[in-house]
DNA sequence: TTATCTTTTCCATGATTCGAGAATTATCGA
DNA sequence: TCGATAATTCTCGAATCATGGAAAAGATAA
């Protein structure tokens, strides 16, 4: 990933009603939720939900299908790993040793509930 | 981490200056280095990237110390974890089943040029 | 104390962002 | 085609943010 897509997704999640779309959507799981349940669900007015949609997709962080007369939205898996493996991996790119930590210590920050 | 402190968080790194920072204080390591090297290193003025320095440190991902006549700024890496672990572990809080593979996936993430 | 160095704080300005109303586009059913 | 539903785009006011000049605060040395 490059540093201006990771800053695209970081200011993207810095902003609470887009934080909240996101998580949702990582919840719903693959099957995504359509627009106007997240607004109802999140109490966002559809427009104003619509404009945060645009930049967590342009962030490749969450991505669209129309499904009908709705338009179903899902967490981008790819992107969130991106992102993900940015702040781990590019930060520390000269000293992998520091960041082992974070591997480590991840499993920890897991509600591991899912048997081992 | 709250969601409060993760929006902090995402916020300041989600801008260009701030994420320079912060990769610039992370490959520096523990030793930290002086707000004037930095202004330098990164070309910016140092009124401005101590406003910028700020917000690091109230978001939790930096940590300033005086010394001597100057003052030197280091990475905070339980902060940075914290961060990361928000992502990883509460964004899938109810499905640590997708959010394996982020773990999984990650050593791939590192230059992993420190054998072992 | 005085001079100097380093960093921060204050303040003003220009740019960006957020949220909402109104209008527009897209889809489906009759 | 017409009407209804769903979502986006347009536009604007209010708020926030980024930047830099000037001044203040903290620390060291003479």
């Amino acid at each position: 990933m490059e540093k201006i897509n990771a800053i695209a997704a970081l200011s993207a999640l810095g902003q609470e009603t887009r934080l909240d779309v996101f998580r949702m959507l990582m919840r719903a799981g693959p099957g995504g939720v359509a627009a106007g349940d997240l607004a109802e669900r999140l109490g966002v007015r559809s427009n104003t939900l619509s404009t945060h949609l645009a930049v967590l997709v342009r962030a490749g962080l969450i991505a669209s299908e129309r499904e009908g007369r709705t338009i179903l939205y899902r967490a981008d898996f790819d992107g969130t790993r991106a992102l993900i493996g940015f702040l781990v991996g590019d930060c520390c790119a000269d000293r992998p040793e520091l960041c082992a930590p974070f591997i480590t210590g991840l499993s920890g920050a897991l509600p591991a509930k899912a048997g081992s």
